[in-house]
DNA sequence: ACACATCTGGACCAATCGGTCTAGACATGT
DNA sequence: ACATGTCTAGACCGATTGGTCCAGATGTGT
């Protein structure tokens, strides 16, 4: 898994596992898993069949494992760099968003979120479901940590974290039906930070 | 469309076209359009291939449209069911949570979205993605008309349902993804629906 | 120069895919 | 009895699928 981030260490400069990863990963965010034939993810990684069960022998599910960590790292990354120089929390779930919006406007490529599409769409395969729950456990922990680190309580943290997620996935899922970013810039007012004020927040549960 | 729902006027006790819809909606809601061949459609609603090509002339998206339509009918009677008989927004939207969490703790079968799964996973024809959006957005207006009829003004009732929409797209997401129907049962509590509270909402936005 | 491990290139395969076609079962109206 | 229209049953098809295999290109250490 560390192996695909970096470059190897020898001064190899010839990525084709790469470039594997990368095809696979946009075309299985974009039709799932089973939507897309191994021609086609060998076609755009202009790599030839050869290649790819040497780096990866158990094929396609292994491709997709691959590109779905590597896609999962992609959007840490994101989550990252949009917590870590924000001051409060709703600061950086806002750039977040934002970011996230701006990628859609910029590439015109209304994909789905890469790891449910590559890897819930695929066989019920038990493997396939526990890494893509490890994934996403990973980007809720992400947040998580940002959430106390800008001064949340452990507790209200776990929840924003796991309340932003939800709010992502559903968001994702409706700016992709309309083809409407705005959908995703408007998700940090649902969030409902309220740093105090415990009483009346709801009517009932 | 219309004649999915009802039996045949005539006295036929005979369903076929029934039986495969409802195959055919169960098995793509698990694991999406292509994940699933005519093969096994057809075996589990024990009908053979000439019927469902009498039935579905343009074969598999033909049985996909109508399955998706027959899958967001269920639902637009389970919001329906839901919201009738409440008294407020929030109680009908809790009402919904706990009827599909129930669903998913009886039958034990965590499918996904049915619309999601059988039409934004199929060829991304632009006829599939604008009936799915057609399909999402009847959700929305059935939960505002509800919301409204219920006491919301017209501009929070049409947010109320969006917001809604997108809480139960990534609740069940993630409820799916953790085999664990509380998260959708706590969605309710996300809605912050405040009849009246006006000020000091959230913190920024 | 040599051996060795890594990686590429693509021919080849059985299985499955969605789809077509036709023979006949079945109910119905006359 | 007969004709008619609806629906069933499954054999059959070409295309494509994921996967196997191996010859050979390429780089590296000695």
């Amino acid at each position: 898994m560390n192996d695909i981030a970096a470059p190897q260490k020898a001064s190899k400069p010839r990525p084709t596992k790469d470039r594997l990863i990368r095809a696979a990963a946009q075309l299985f965010s974009n039709r799932g898993y089973h939507g897309v034939g191994l021609a086609e993810i060998l076609a755009e990684a202009q790599a030839p069949k050869g290649s790819m069960y040497h780096h990866f022998p158990n094929g396609k599910s292994d491709l997709a494992m691959a590109s779905a960590t590597w896609a999962s790292d992609q959007i840490l990354l994101l989550i990252a760099a949009s917590f870590e120089p924000s001051d409060s929390f709703v600061e950086g779930a806002t750039t977040l968003c934002h970011k996230l919006a701006d990628l859609f406007e910029v590439t015109g490529k209304w994909c789905g979120c890469p790891i449910s599409s590559t890897l819930f769409e695929g066989p019920d395969n038990a493997e396939f479901h526990s890494h893509a729950a490890h994934l996403f456990e990973g980007w809720i922990t992400e947040v998580d940590y940002h959430a106390q680190r800008l001064g949340l309580p452990k507790e209200r943290a776990a929840m924003a974290a796991q309340n932003f997620y939800i709010l992502l996935q559903g968001g994702w899922q409706l700016a992709r039906v309309r083809r409407d970013s705005q959908v995703i810039r408007a998700l940090p007012a649902l969030l409902h930070y309220k740093p105090a004020a415990p009483g009346e927040a709801c009517s009932d549960t």
